[in-house]
DNA sequence: TATGAATGAGTCTTCATTCAT
DNA sequence: CATGAATGAAGACTCATTCAT
């Protein structure tokens, strides 16, 4: 899609979506969208909530960010909380889901299955705007357990599972050989988790000394972790699973 | 690396900021007397600023956990702003050099370096305390840019580098095959900082929903990845491209 | 009396001042649309101004509890203040007058002209929601020193009036005998007032705690005012002096 | 001791109180008095809440007439609506009680104890800055209905046994006659509380319009009550109790 | 040095008032 | 006329920072 961070922040910067976009046609001042402001409010919030956190980001800011006053931020959001929350519940059911549901009805290798799940991955979740989602809730974590858990239950718990199934598809199969599969799986996650962080956060300070290709990335990562996860001929000598010390 | 790390450090010397620096004598006594107090405030804010970020730590709670008054902490720290970098430098420029360095003379397996280094890196950075500052920095990189200029130029790409030396001895060697050596190094800093992320932010959430143990953690991570860079006699083209069914 | 009157009233005519007063053929068709809506307005507005105050009284809620929008409010009512203020006329003029009057050509003994007044007051104005001006007006008087002074000059001055000319002809009959007229008066007053603080105030928190029966409450302070006023044969002087033992 | 409310409302001036009067010595700003500031602002609250209410009342007003800034009143009181209840508290418990206990070894004529009892509840209780708390607590009742329950409860119900302890002690000594012993204590309530309403309400307003002397309104107010309650030769013909209509 | 009372700029949140529909 | 979405000034409350002790 892409071939470095830049572009993917592109279009990100305060200063350019500070009078917004697509949704300022005429009329000047006050209008009048009930329907559309949520949204609007919630992707502003969604934007600044990643970058900054949840502490440091001011309402004020959201609201100016969505083109409307401080107090019409309130108007559909009770408290700042609750807009945090709102954000979290909003990014999380939307598309993870339909990622989520993808998977089972794939033929082929099990090889190219997880090729195509960490591909499919990034083009629905991972380069939209909706993945600061985690390492938003990777910050705030211990500030709002419960968002944590809500996030645990429907995101991190569903995605384990798909990985498990995933992995325990290609074992069937005879494709693959897993040592231990609890720990497996985060051969598939944590790739993942990576790149949203360099996405979001360091990646987004210094483009110049990030310049990661995103899919060029996740190929790579595929390929790596397929090579670890194939049958192969010759015995695998030093991988006997969990030696402990 | 030096320079930027110069330009953080300026005016953070706790003790010598506050006399204007010119009425001590000697150097050496000041570079001494800083560790005194300013260590338990800075152990304080660390676990503070990885708990709940920046923002959300007060400073009066820094105080506290370190036992001393409010005032005290502007006695060492000039502002919030200036313990936040000292605690950034104080807990990189620490272990992390020592871990560094300790691989240049590793004599056996490539894959065995690479276990002996994640592993080495678990008891030395990751088990400590110091390990959260990986956290910080990520969730705090977008609101100090110069800090995560810092970070990248002290540890990532040190970090980086290392990664790479360490692969390339398996290349040279004849132990590994790498196709992406650019990419392939975050095969081994993927899992490490998925870890870090576990550990101090959902982890530390629900402990229950996160029996992850991290010896056994990084033992499955370090076989899957060597397995993925082992050159092996069947099938070495590691991609095999998308065949469908 | 009228100036000041006049002075609150200024600008307070809710249909005239929107339209600048110019444009309207006859000025009775005015007076008497006025009534129309904003009826339910003051309506709504007293008894929400009466049991919260003034400023404690969000204008929404006047207006959700006459049955239209927050919009409407200020259609015909160009301020919060201005309600309020239309809110003590409409109260004032109306009841206290009629009640007033009602007393000159009163026949029979003081003493039932007392309990006559007492019981019509309670009847025509204590019982009725107009009744809370009372303790609205002592509530608010400080915030709005004009509205007292109007307050005291439309039903203050009138009624103590009242309660000296039904006490001097008492006196003149020969029935009663007052020892100093211009504190007497309050004789009268003060049950009255303390009656609508208790059912508008803590009487309207906890019933159960004060069971006060209002007509019994009327029929027990006046009979025991008219028997201090009462001439009577035994010792004349209601002053025994400090008899210490 | 004073003539007229205008002044017994001497000294409460906003402007005079501003930077207060008595405890500024010197040292200009900044000072600590870390014992004395609740009083201080007690005071102050207590003044601006019976002037203005509570919701009309500024936070930062308070403080300022107490002389510090706003946030040293968050430093003592955690909200408003605490300050609120801590001003009523403070006001309550404090003269009530002793003025309560005065009476019970009173000797001399039931007259003279009612004579005592009022004045010196003038000069404990109604002549002091505390009794504000009595046209505050009838204010705010409906908003803060505990406090109107902790009101009651405290000083109500208190005192109206008080007042009952008394009527009961003139009717036993055959002094008084009392028909409606339930209803016959508000004779003596009823005064009070209406002097107190006018001090702080409406004689606070206009004080000329208002030259009302409250030793003398005490006097004629307890010889009235006394008058109607005394026994006597003549046959109180027209003072049979409570008739219903 | 160390303390913690005091400060006041900065934020969240409310709500009277406006105005496009 | 009526509506209710939008506004923004105002007020409660927080907390980094100062400074008298």
């Amino acid at each position: 899609m892409s071939s470095t961070f830049t572009k993917l922040i592109r279009g990100s910067t305060p200063a350019a979506e500070l009078h917004g976009g697509a949704h300022h046609d005429a009329t000047g001042k006050r209008e009048r969208r009930k329907e559309a402001r949520p949204g609007e409010l919630l992707e502003a919030a969604l934007d600044l909530f990643v970058e900054k956190g949840f502490a440091a980001t001011r309402a004020e800011e959201v609201a100016a960010r969505a083109g409307v006053s401080k107090g019409t931020l309130f108007l559909y959001f009770p408290s700042k909380e609750e807009l945090f929350k709102a954000v979290v519940r909003e990014n999380i059911s939307g598309r993870f889901r339909e990622w989520n549901d993808e998977f089972t009805a794939f033929e082929g290798s099990t090889a190219d299955l997880v090729r195509f799940c960490m591909k499919t991955w990034w083009d629905r979740v991972g380069a939209t705007r909706a993945s600061g989602i985690t390492k938003l809730i990777i910050s705030e974590a211990r500030n709002f357990p419960d968002i944590a858990a809500f996030y645990h239950d429907e995101v991190i718990k569903p995605g384990n599972d798909l990985m498990r199934r995933i992995l325990q598809r290609g074992v069937d199969r005879g494709e693959f050989q897993v040592a231990d599969m609890d720990y497996a799986i985060f051969g598939l996650t944590a790739p993942m988790v990576f790149l949203i962080m360099m996405k979001h956060s360091l990646g987004a300070c210094a483009p110049k000394d990030f310049p990661l290709d995103p899919e060029r990335y996740i190929a790579s990562q595929a390929d790596l972790l397929i090579n670890g996860l194939l049958v192969r001929a010759d015995t695998p000598k030093k991988s006997t699973g969990s030696r402990k010390s």
